[in-house]
RNA sequence: GACCCUGUCGUCUAGCCUGGUCUAGGACAAGAGCUUUUCAAGCUCUCGACACGGGUUCAAAUCCCGUCAGGGUCACCA
């Protein structure tokens, strides 16, 4: 059976690299009916923290990851000891103490050779020992290396495929050289090509947000984020983009994974966010939305419509590129007075409207119904009775309503405005 | 510097394995237009790439070699 690992240091919070390599572990095991098993590598007591690893399960949840079993590598000092024992007693590896510090380290010597390693996704890569120095496998304070715990993790809990970054090629030999001294079996290894920034090099901060809570909050479905990441290093064919994950299952295979690094890039992230966007479940995407107005006071918590609130979000959800996005755009919908943005006013509401404006609300005022359709029907009439292009109407309209230059269409806006609202906001500009 | 990986539109990619159907296809971005009530969406169009040089071959994006470029790794970090 398919084993994969996915072995995040609990340092830091996850980021779109380590989400990445997340994806196509747990992919493959989904795809292969095997195991996706997490393992948190803090051997490193000082920089480890709890907090992280929380944060770094919530994220891996988020995306939709789901684990089959979990290790933490503080809790298997003994494994390592013991088979570091070993591998001295084989004369294997020696000890040595360093003048600058206490106890003695065990390390690994390494013996001249040739080490081939097959890739399945770069074919054979082949390493000169000879370049490699001896590799220090227990620090002289106790605590495993990298490279030895992970090799003994790897083998001791039966990982069948190591599907990590490609920055681990290097470890590779090393690693290689380990299984074979302690007479372990070499899994399947994969180097997925790295993610990089748009000035090139490694995603940094400087770039741009790198931890996936960060897309969370920024707003982006984890269904658009765990696509798009898909699709930087794999192609699902026939010129499809978008892909559920589901179908990602079926089609997924490690040796159609690409070999070269791309490079990440916020403009399609958005598109793909924008198209998961506007097919999501609105009531879902009210669920989402309600904390974000409570937080900025737009509702009370325990007492609001909701039913009114799902139809406001429907009436922007085409437009989202981002689920914050209703926050900034609908605004108007959730407060006493309109914040005017000055250069919409500039634009549209320059001068007196209010002959226009008395006469509309008039118009509204004697509706038999207030409907979408209705108020429509008053203002086109108002419009040609007057003689003027509905435009030249509609955006003073707008600005004055909404203090926006862009939003749903007006006759809508009205009708969730409701007449009331509509009334007080118009009359501000009659003069 | 040494070792390793990788080079198709600005970006993500299809094509490469199994040479001809490739005057290289799609998507994002950019530009233009349609629609129109603004924005978003949608639709139409435009711009735009096989890193370079040598082979092999009747024929090369595709196979081989070299050059160059980019990236990664060289810790008692992970």
């Amino acid at each position: 059976m398919v084993r994969v690992r996915f072995a995040p240091s609990p340092t830091g919070n996850l980021h779109i690299g380590g989400g990445r390599t997340a994806l196509f572990n747990w992919l493959y095991a989904r795809a292969k009916q095997g195991k996706f098993i997490l393992r948190i590598e803090d051997t490193d007591k000082l920089r480890s923290k709890k907090e992280f690893v929380d944060e770094i399960l919530n994220s891996l949840s988020w995306l939709g990851f789901n684990w089959d079993e979990i290790y933490y590598q503080s809790q298997r000092f003994s494994i390592y000891s013991e088979l570091a024992q070993k591998l001295l007693s084989e004369g294997k590896a020696y000890t040595e103490k360093s003048p600058e510090r206490e106890g003695e380290a065990i390390i690994f010597r390494v013996l001249p050779q040739k080490i081939k390693v097959n890739d399945l996704i770069r074919g054979e890569i082949e390493f000169n020992a000879q370049v490699l120095k001896d590799q220090v496998l227990i620090k002289s304070d106790g605590t495993p290396t990298y490279n030895f715990a992970c090799v003994v993790d790897d083998a001791t809990t039966d990982i069948t495929h190591v599907i990590r970054g490609d920055d681990h090629i290097s470890n590779t030999p090393k690693q290689a050289l380990l299984y074979q001294a302690l007479g372990f079996k070499l899994p399947a290894f994969a180097h997925l090509p790295l993610i990089m920034g748009m000035e090139g090099g490694r995603l940094s901060k400087r770039t741009g947000a790198t931890a996936i809570s960060d897309y969370r909050i920024m707003g982006y479905l984890p269904q658009a984020l765990v696509n798009y990441l898909l699709l930087l290093s794999w192609s699902p064919g026939e010129n499809r983009e978008l892909i559920d994950i589901g179908e990602a299952i079926k089609l997924f295979d490690l040796t159609s994974v690409n070999k070269t690094a791309a490079t990440f890039d916020l403009k399609k992230l958005g598109w793909v966010n924008n198209q998961y966007l506007k097919n999501e479940d609105s009531e879902k995407l009210t669920d989402q939305i309600i904390p974000m107005l409570v937080e900025k006071n737009f509702i009370n918590r325990d007492n609001f419509d909701r039913n009114y609130l799902l139809s406001l979000v429907k009436l922007f959800q085409s437009r989202l590129n981002l689920v914050n996005d209703f926050v900034d755009w609908a605004d108007f919908f959730f407060m006493e007075e309109v914040s005017l943005d000055p250069r919409a006013q500039e634009k549209y509401l320059n001068q007196d409207f209010s002959r226009e404006f008395s006469l509309f609300i008039e118009r509204l005022k004697g509706l038999k119904s207030f409907d979408i359709v209705s108020i429509e029907e008053s203002f086109r009439s108002l419009v040609s009775q007057l003689g003027i292009e509905a435009k030249a109407l509609i955006h003073p309209v707008r600005v004055a309503l909404t203090g926006k230059t862009i939003g749903p269409g007006l006759f809508e806006v009205i009708y969730y405005l409701g007449l009331e609202r509509t009334n007080k906001r118009l009359k501000r500009f009659i003069k």
